[in-house]
DNA sequence: TTTTATACGCTGGTTACATCA
DNA sequence: GGTGATGTAACCAGCGTATAA
């Protein structure tokens, strides 16, 4: 079934949750990043796709054990019937009147899947759909809650909908929205990272490069042989007779001077990091704590 | 037990309006 | 006031999962 980007072993999962049913879709599968990143965005809150949505509502069966709902009166009623008059359902709101093809199209269509949609346009007979802006307050409190849950269930949604005197399909796409944007920002962080390594790695590629071209020229030239670092800093691999350089005698940064003796130089990608010398490790650019950590994000 | 239909929620992509420089 | 860029509410298509028949 699904798999977790643990098993995965490489899983660039942009923050996206492990059980997510589109997993499929996900461009990226590189993880790039401890687990724990954006916790905020969805790692952890999405895992409670379907599945889990009976401990929420667990939660719901008590208002006040909502985290997200701290301080809202569920009980309340909304400052307005949302389902039957948009233009006022969010008093604090900006709402203008539209007349563009929007309005003309949505009018049959509405719904896309989920049942609630339909409430969304029965309200009244005027045809044109209302434009609406959430007011600083609305979105205040959705951010709150997309920060304690990136997802929500049905309870939780009808409850922040009449908190906020909006439609449940309102508060659903609004999540539905902020997800996409936290993941949009999330991937454009990725790609930096990425590049760095990359930036990183081309340049580590070429200080390597250099330093065979040195080796080679030093075994070449016998009389320089004698001012060679005594062969006990070396350790040679005796299955592939590449030479490990130990850490305590290079320079900083680590070098992994995995190098095959008397072949030409290899790329450091897919040669080194494949190869069994977890010295790799050492410059690894994907492990945790690694020269690009300070990019990563905090949750 | 397996298959099928249905409902639902999610994502990626898109559209169109609101706002700002 | 007109215009392009940007942000975002709302939508659609397609998919996976859960559930009941």
């Amino acid at each position: 079934m699904m798999l977790d980007k643990e098993d995965l072993g490489l899983s660039l999962s942009l923050s996206f949750p492990p059980h997510h049913p589109h997993h499929h879709h996900a461009p990226l599968h590189l993880n790039l990043m401890p687990s724990s990143v954006s916790s905020s965005s969805s790692s952890a809150a999405v895992t409670n796709h379907k599945s889990s949505s009976s401990s929420y509502a667990d939660l719901n069966s008590d208002p006040t054990a909502i985290p997200f709902l701290r301080g809202i009166d569920v009980n309340r009623l909304p400052a307005a019937d949302c389902d039957e008059e948009p233009g006022v359902s969010s008093p604090n709101s900006t709402v203008s009147s539209i007349s563009g093809k929007r309005s003309e199209r949505d009018q049959p269509a509405t719904t896309g899947s989920g049942g609630e949609d339909l409430d969304a346009d029965e309200e009244d007979g005027d045809t044109s759909r209302k434009k609406l802006r959430l007011s600083k307050d609305q979105s205040a409190v959705l951010e709150d809650s997309f920060k304690e849950h990136s997802t929500l269930n049905p309870k939780q949604k009808t409850a922040l909908a009449k908190q906020l005197g909006l439609r449940p399909r309102q508060v659903e796409v609004w999540f539905q929205n902020r997800r996409a944007r936290t993941k949009l920002k999330q991937t454009e962080v990725d790609c930096e990272f990425l590049k760095r390594c990359c930036e990183n790695l081309t340049e580590e590629n070429r200080r390597l490069q250099k330093e065979v071209q040195e080796l080679r020229a030093l075994k070449l030239s016998p009389q320089f042989y004698m001012q060679m670092t005594p062969p006990t800093t070396l350790t040679m691999c005796p299955s592939c007779e590449r030479v490990a350089v130990p850490p305590s005698s290079t320079s900083s940064p680590p070098v992994v001077a995995a190098t095959r003796v008397g072949s030409s130089p290899l790329p450091m990608m897919g040669t080194a990091a494949a190869h069994h010398h977890r010295s790799m490790a050492a410059i690894n650019p994907w492990a945790v704590g690694g020269p690009f950590n300070v990019l990563r994000p905090r949750s």
